[in-house]
DNA sequence: CTCGATTACATCGTATACGATATAAAAGGA
DNA sequence: TCCTTTTATATCGTATACGATGTAATCGAG
């Protein structure tokens, strides 16, 4: 007779058969920690730019596409505006972007860089944390998929729920 | 003679020949968008249970071992004491948990799960995202352990630094 | 034993995330 | 056209994270 201990929200099989579920076996835990990890790794890196990692993000998708509208740059980042909007407030009052309406559609708002925007490609970004990961080039490359597939599993499944 | 377009903080030598960096090479942004999606995955399971994430990770290191001090738990969950208090408060004042000052060192605050907390356990919890994940047990289990392995290198990097 | 250093926890200010809701523009059917 | 619905963004309230700082208890050199 099997025990009554419930699994978990994410035990594996061959977690069912000990006491309960452990933080250690959670792939949920070690991304959320990894997560909490590199904040921590990037931190020192960018506040020398004056940047949050958020921020730092958004100004990597602009660079990649300049000119996007809230909607779209935010389907890059999966964040919506309500997340969005202060972050880009900010960074326009920091003379990094302009938010403007699209005259063609004026609920849509347009984010582009500033020159001095652009110029932050060339400031202090030539540093490289592939060798903190501790991770082969082919082995960091696979983990970066491999994640990227996880998370487009469960943005699917939390739709489809 | 190489191109001056400075290479990222996260990218792999593979990158370095276009014209930025992109997004959807930083391992960096797969760790922070999973944990967006993973939130986003678990919040209709949670608040069944009337927890949020970071709570329920508090009480699942708490069902593996009772008792722990504010510092040893913060320990476990990568948090220190600024973030974690506020979130053990909370808990107390749903009943899930005590929090009492030791005797034998005042500055020390052991966390004890009541019955309530401990009976969280055979509430709602069987249910299981390791479909979600879209991942079969064994490519799980792995993926669980590379992420885990790139935290602690992280830490380690972050704390040499 | 004494007093400055350290430790453990808490508080405060700032910056995300995100659900719920507001607002204004655009779309679209009668 | 008029009015309802939808869409794009913004606002607000709540819950993390975390650096800086505060506070009380303990430690430890002399």
């Amino acid at each position: 007779m099997p025990s009554t201990k419930p699994k978990s929200i994410e035990q594996t099989s061959a977690d069912s058969a000990q006491a309960g579920p452990k933080l250690s076996d959670f792939l949920c835990f070690s991304i959320y920690s990894a997560n909490l990890a590199y904040g921590r790794a990037y931190k020192p890196i960018l506040e020398k730019l004056g940047l949050t990692y958020t921020q730092y993000i958004a100004i990597v998708a602009l660079w990649e596409e300049d000119g996007q509208t809230v909607g779209s740059l935010g389907e890059k980042l999966f964040l919506e505006s309500n997340t969005l909007t202060p972050i880009l407030k900010k960074l326009e009052v920091m003379g990094y972007l302009r938010r403007q309406r699209d005259p063609g559609d004026e609920r849509q708002v347009v984010i582009s860089l500033t020159d001095e925007g652009r110029r932050l490609r060339e400031k202090g970004l030539t540093m490289n944390l592939v060798k903190a990961s501790g991770l082969e080039p082919d082995e960091f490359k696979k983990m970066q998929q491999g994640v990227a597939t996880l998370r487009d599993n469960l943005i699917k499944a939390a739709r489809e729920s």
